[in-house]
Formats: structure tokens, C-alpha cells, sequence
DNA sequence: AGTAGTCTACCGACCGCCCGGTAGGTTCGC
DNA sequence: GCGAACCTACCGGGCGGTCGGTAGACTACT
């Protein structure tokens, strides 16, 4: 169930199979407005009217309210593995890995923030079990983020941070980016990327002239892998 | 705490502003279980149940539940003004003004997060009217770090930042603290701020070498000002 | 001292509404 | 004629909120 759903959602701008599209559209859709409204102020009816649907017809779809949430999340959760942590599985200089890590996971949210953001924002609209679930896999990501800052203190790039704080506060400062970025904004979401990760990088590693073993730390620009 | 506080209040009885108490601790409670639950999935009748009252007994102390959420949230920014913005404007020096700022916001948040995380969390739950006050409000304070980092910019300290985004990802930082700190957890709440401290400051200063103006950056440990 | 009135602080019962969810069709392409 | 894809109509229940009370402390007057 949970395995198809997700393979539906992610059929995204797709031209074939009548169902699966649908079924996307209304993940898609119910994802944006838990997002806009919140998971206990949406009601079933708004999206029903979303998609075009009555209610009774959008549970042709549909188990309930619970499920279609759980598969939102676990959707995005997919999508995190996928897009970013994979992805920086594959990378091995610890500092690259975690330039990795922010610019993708920060490119996901200026892209489409709505999945993501409920991911962290409607964690207690789960049943028990399916939100055990889910927070074993964000701890999971927090902990590669940690693990990646302890190997950089390995290094001697880093010094005195609790990588746990840090991979904490890397989180935060990504996530806050679906709370003030508008893709019509000032900067471009590209921009925004690159901003937030410098920032992240420079959060973690030592200032200036101490204890850096080898390695010309660049204080400029990021690095090239940012994108794809 | 709430059992005590009302047998304090009952045996208290004819005692001078017995009311205010109540109305007080009305407040707590209901934004500990905002906190909690979220505010749409607390009930009036969660809240009036932890303060030991009736529905309709909760009602001679409250005019709504939205009315309710603004009076919590401007608790919340009543506190923020206080006790972050106005100490920290009164530190004149850029750098030392936001770690005041970064560590007092930190510490209120390790010492009690309900209101001030319902103050951001919650915002959709609000009136139009009263949620544009609280917007305005909640802009002045990024307004406010973003024109401290310009300034340190102005100093030579920061280069290439953009001081928006510098201060949403800032606060992020701060805000996702909620998230994760446990008052009984491996560090205590001194430590968490510490930490967080020195990462948003090391975020946002340059490292290193390059083209500083002058005045002599200091590249190692960050300022006194952390702790009081 | 007694008692009538007043006010604070609450309660039980109730209201209309909308919620998530369902039963039992109906339409329509094959 | 049959199943996929929807619909109308409905259900029990909980919601925010209100209403009409009332116990009891306090005051005022006789």
C-alpha cells in the first residue's frame, strides 16, 4: 500500500496510467494544503474540492485522513533519502559530504517545500506506530549529519562542537528556509542555496588560522557540487 | 503544579487577586497543551480539564479559543522584546549585540518553549487581524538581527552575506532548539546555548585571512557577553 | 442579629455545525 | 453486463460556544 502510494507520488508530471495520476494529483494536492493550512485544520472536504472530487469520491482513493498523511510523509522521506542522503553516501571528504547534505536538502525545500515540511510540522498527527516510523528516519538522517561532523573533527577541521548540537542546528537552519522563502522573492532559489550553505559550513568549521590540518580551507565560494 | 496551584487557590479563598492567578495559569496550561498537541487538535474542554474547570467555567475567564492563542502569543513576544530585544539593544558593538541576542533567545527557549514556539507554529489558528500584528512584530526581530549583521558587514567582519538570510537562517537555528532540547537530556541548558551560540556567530563571521579592514577580527573563541 | 440583595465564580444542559467516514446507489466505457 | 469511478444522502460524535441557573461570600440596611 504504503510502497505503491509512494511510487504513485512520484509518477509526478506523468502522461500515462489514468490512476496513478490521479492518485499523485491527490497526494500533490492534499500535500500543498496540510502545508497552506496545517494537517488538523485541513479537512477532508477541502481536499476532496481541490481535486475536483466529493468527499465519498475521494475515498475511492483514499483509506483516511491518517493514511493519506503518513503517505505524504513518507513520500518525502523517500525523496530526502533519495535526493540527499544517497546521494552524500557517496561522497567521501567529510566537508564535501556535508556541503552535500545542505545544498541538496536546502535545493529540495526551495523546489517544493510542502512534503518536507510537513514531514517535521504534523508529526503528531500520526498514529503511534506510524510516527515511530517515521521519526527513527529522521533521527537516522540527524545522526549521518553528526556522524559526518565528528569525522570532520577527526580531521581537525572542527573543533569543540557537540556534533550532535551542530547536525541539530543544520537541520534548523535548513528547514526554517520553507518558513521565509518565496520563490518570487528577492533571491533566486539557486542564490538562497548557496547562501544557506555557506553559511552552514562556516557554522562548523574553525575560523581563521589554528590547528588546520593541511588542507587550504576556502573561505570563498562553496563547493562545485551543489548541483547535479 | 496545577493540583497544588488549585488547592492553593481553594484554601486561598478571598485572598486578594485570586483572579489573576486563575487567569495565569489558564495561560500556562493552555500553551503547554498548545505546545503539545498542536492548537487545533486541543479542545476547550483539554484545557479546561487540566485547570480543573467545566467548559463553560473556563468561559468566565476566556472570551474564545482564538482570542486565546493571541493572548499566548503576545505573552510570547512580550517576552521576546524584553527579555532579547530590548538587552541587546543596548549593546552597542554589532558582534557582541548578536551573540546577546543569539544567547538570550536560546536561553528562553531551553527554559520554556511552549509560548514561544506556539508563537510560531500557530499562526495560521489567528484572526487575519491579529496575526498581521504578530507578522509585523515577528518581522521587526529579523529586521532587527538582519541590520545587526549589516553592520558587522559595515566592520569588515561579514563579506558577502546576505543579511536576511543570515538572519532567517539564524533564527532557524534558534527556533529548532524547541525541537530537540531535553531539559534532562546529555547537556544542560547552559551548554546548548553555548554551543549554539558560537555556531551563529562562527556562521556569519568571515574566517580566516582575506581582506579584513583593519580591526583586528577575532578568529578564535567568540565574546564574553554568551552568559549575564 | 437578621435578612435581603448583590456579585463572583462557577456548572449542567444544550445548540448548531461540521467533522471523518460509510452505505448504497448511478453512470459510463469496455 | 460488468467493473471502475464516481455520486447523494446520511451517521454518530465532538467541536466551539451559550444559556440559565446557583452556591456562597460579602454588603447594606433595619
Amino acid at each position: 500500500m504504503t510502497a505503491l502510494d509512494n511510487a504513485a507520488l512520484r509518477a509526478a508530471t506523468g502522461a500515462a496510467n489514468g490512476e496513478q495520476d490521479r492518485r499523485a494529483e491527490i497526494y500533490r494536492s492534499a500535500a500543498r494544503i496540510f502545508h497552506r493550512k496545517g494537517y488538523h485544520a485541513t479537512s477532508i472536504n477541502d481536499i476532496a474540492a481541490a481535486v475536483g472530487l466529493t468527499k465519498a469520491g475521494l475515498y475511492y482513493y483514499i483509506k483516511g485522513k491518517q493514511d493519506l498523511l503518513f503517505a505524504i510523509m513518507g513520500f518525502a522521506m523517500d525523496q530526502l533519502d533519495e535526493q540527499v542522503i544517497e546521494p552524500a553516501r557517496r561522497v567521501e571528504d567529510p566537508q564535501a559530504r556535508l556541503e552535500t547534505i545542505v545544498a541538496r536538502h536546502a535545493r529540495l525545500i526551495t523546489q517544493d517545500s510542502s512534503a518536507l515540511t510537513i514531514l517535521v510540522n504534523e508529526l503528531e498527527g500520526l498514529l503511534p506506530d506510524d510516527r515511530a516510523d517515521i521519526i527513527g528516519r529522521q533521527r537516522d538522517y540527524v545522526d549521518f549529519i553528526a556522524d559526518t561532523l565528528a569525522a570532520l573533527r577527526d580531521e581537525g577541521k572542527v573543533l569543540g562542537l557537540d556534533p550532535t548540537v551542530g547536525a541539530f542546528s543544520l537541520v534548523g537552519m535548513i528547514l526554517w528556509i520553507s518558513r521565509w522563502y518565496r520563490a518570487d522573492g528577492r533571491l533566486d532559489g539557486d542564490e538562497v542555496v548557496a547562501e544557506v550553505t555557506r553559511m552552514a559550513i562556516s557554522a562548523v568549521l574553525n575560523r581563521g588560522e589554528d590547528s588546520n590540518a593541511g588542507n587550504p580551507a576556502r573561505t570563498g565560494q562553496p563547493a562545485k557540487e551543489t548541483r547535479e
